[in-house]
DNA sequence: ATGGGTCATTGTTCACC
DNA sequence: GGTGAACAATGACCCAT
């Protein structure tokens, strides 16, 4: 099912790289850590207007759809799992979120502070990974209770 | 390890202060201790077997040993640490494969180009190494690199 | 439904050759 | 300058509540 992407021996070897989009040199010593999911699968990104951090309702599917929404991570695009620290986020910003949190971690951004954090750079820069996680909403266990408001609002938890 | 010279605009992101110039310290503080040594054990993949006839050959529960199942690398016969790149490899091969496709590295073989890829000759050509982890199957495929981005536009990491 | 744990897998580092 | 063992981070999956 494999071996497909070999070519001719007799060709360059590196010229046969398997899906190298990356044409040219090698990379400066940018080599920050990304990572490489078990199941790689599509984003599915025609996500409809979830309206992240919007609306604090809980009724995404209260009944008894069978077809899942798709929310998406409000830090960084990905499907979200669920509710996590207030917000609705993938697992691995849960995760994230939760490691940085217990372990009261530091860190620091090479760039300057405002790096992108999407799906596939949010492993990039993890000080403006956090700092999305803050400023959409992301609280630790305890402290906000069912609010979806980057800034409450409702009165509900806050 | 520029812009350290920078002020922050913005608020703390860690609740610390990851602003000073400290551009050495951007891993956090290491105590996590659970990472056990490799063992390879069985992959509860609940994908289908990416290797056939490759790699799952070792006969590794025939007698249902609690001991470590000697699983060998695809590429050099080495022993796995476990799968990489989609094959279970070698710590050798996985950094020789990860090196070689990040960087677009292009070797070339003295030989003809069908040089013995063991686990004592697996140095002696690169070429013959790669083109024998492309065989095997050893693919990037759902790596996650700088971005997704034919031409990158996010200005951080290319 | 959501916080927390697990652990396979990837990334990073750096003696050593 | 390449190699690879050791270390660290990630996130999909599972469980408890």
């Amino acid at each position: 099912m494999v071996v497909s992407s070999w070519r001719d021996p007799q060709e360059d070897v590196a010229g046969g790289n398997p899906g190298g989009p990356n044409p040219g040199a090698a990379q400066p010593a940018r080599e920050q850590q990304q990572q490489a999911p078990h199941t790689p699968q599509t984003p599915s990104q025609p996500g409809p207007p979830s309206t992240p951090g919007a609306a604090g309702d809980k009724g995404q599917q209260g009944s008894g759809q069978s077809q899942q929404q798709h929310i998406e991570c409000v830090v960084c695009g990905d499907k979200s799992s669920g509710k996590h620290y207030g917000q609705f986020t993938c697992e691995g910003c849960k995760s994230f979120f939760k490691r940085s949190v217990r372990r009261n971690l530091t860190y620091t951004c090479r760039a300057n502070r405002n790096c992108p954090i999407d799906q596939h750079h949010r492993n990039q820069c993890q000080y403006c990974r956090l700092k999305k996680c803050l400023k959409v909403g992301m609280r630790r266990e305890g402290e906000y209770f069912f609010c979806a408001h980057p800034v409450c609002v409702c009165g509900c938890c806050c």
